[in-house]
DNA sequence: AATACGGGGCG
DNA sequence: CGCCCAGTATT
């Protein structure tokens, strides 16, 4: 292939027949030996396939296994999925993040029972017009799962083919972003399409890395354009990056009668359903355990008396950094009947893994199971 | 075109 | 602590 820059990022992109045949060879045979053993490459069903490929979106494959497994178990089939119980669901998503991506899967499954009568759509049209389903886990689906010629370009594969073509400037700018998709189109031999996809991306997540490229292993190694030069640790070229801000919270486990408080995030988008103690954020505050108390007061209208801090939690969300500062607390004054509603509930300790808790508040969580074990 | 969305791993 | 990871939806 040859790639011609023309003005600006805009490229024009030319590949002989022989030439991508033996890229094409090269990485088979590279795969063949060398790729890994996953849950999800033993069995080739669209439902296995869409399961693992919108987990491993933004999450790397060591972190999916487990969650893998485990949801299949609880959600078996298309049917099963269609029919869950939101707080189940997102308990056994919970950890993984990206938690939209758990209710467009049960949102899809609703829509396959209902437009598709029960069976997963074959083309790609139809798979791509599921939610929570973009260009790429369509590609993967339709290529892995039906043996259709549709690119899935990841990050991986991204980078692999930044390097291969040697592309200058940022893979995300529109102009650069169309012509990889481009050349991974064009890459795709009539037969395997769904191995080559995987194979690419195996070649990113295993030797082509952003850091350390493994080059002297790589199968494409000779006709790299990027390592002929020796500039294939500078590809690809990414755009500045954001700050992170730091902020402090602090949030209250407040005992009573064997029970503690919890309440359901019902605002906005973030970890909505979620499960959490009270609290909030304070920075800047001086007295933090009065301005915590003040806050309960002014969300439950409970007065409560906050005891020694029992422990610190660092959670890191996106480009936050968060300092979570957790106290114990006990009630001045005494409640004959606690409430139990949607949103605020006193459980038992051992009742806590009844709710979903995303990562911050289940460390939280364990922290209170290890100190009464 | 830019941003929100979570969390884990790595050096 | 900053960067990266089998992206998608929204604005």
């Amino acid at each position: 292939m040859k790639v011609k820059k023309k003005k600006g990022l805009e490229f024009c992109v030319q590949l002989d027949p022989a030439r991508k045949q033996k890229l094409q060879k090269k990485l088979f045979d590279w795969y063949v030996i060398h790729q890994r053993e996953l849950p999800w490459r033993k069995v080739k069903d669209p439902y296995s396939v869409w399961i693992s490929e919108v987990m491993l979106q933004q999450t790397q494959v060591q972190t999916v296994i487990p969650y893998y497994l485990r949801f299949l178990k609880s959600f078996p089939t298309i049917g099963h999925l269609a029919k869950a119980n939101l707080q189940h669901l997102l308990r056994v998503w919970a950890g993984l993040g990206y938690y939209s991506r758990a209710r467009n899967l049960r949102q899809a499954a609703r829509k396959i029972i209902q437009d598709h009568n029960g069976r997963f759509p074959e083309s790609y049209e139809g798979v791509l017009a599921l939610p929570g389903i973009g260009r790429y886990t369509a590609g993967a689906i339709s290529s892995i799962a039906f043996n259709q010629r549709y690119p899935a370009l990841d990050g991986n594969a991204a980078r692999v083919l930044t390097r291969l073509f040697k592309l200058r400037g940022d893979p995300k700018s529109a102009g650069l972003h169309a012509l990889l998709w481009k050349c991974a189109q064009e890459l795709i031999p009539q037969s395997n399409p769904g191995d080559f996809n995987q194979a690419l991306m195996e070649l990113g997540a295993t030797l082509c890395s952003p850091r350390r490229p493994a080059c002297l292993r790589c199968p494409w190694q000779a006709e790299c354009l990027a390592r002929k030069e020796g500039i294939q640790e500078l590809l690809p070229e990414k755009r500045t990056s954001l700050v992170a801000e730091k902020s402090q919270w602090a949030v209250a486990v407040i005992f009573h009668n064997q029970r503690v408080l919890i309440v359901r995030r019902t605002e906005g988008k973030l970890l909505r359903d979620f499960w959490e103690f009270p609290g909030g954020e304070f920075n800047e505050v001086g007295n933090l355990k009065s301005a915590l108390a003040k806050k309960i007061w002014r969300d439950f209208g409970l007065r409560v008396r906050l005891r020694n801090r029992l422990t610190t939690i660092k959670h890191a969300i996106t480009k936050r950094r968060i300092t979570l500062l957790v106290y114990q607390a006990e009630l001045k004054t005494s409640m004959l009947k606690v409430p139990h509603t949607q949103t605020v509930r006193w459980v038992r300790l051992d009742e806590l893994k009844k709710y979903p808790f995303a990562s911050a508040s289940s460390q939280v969580v364990k922290a209170l199971k290890s100190m009464i074990c």
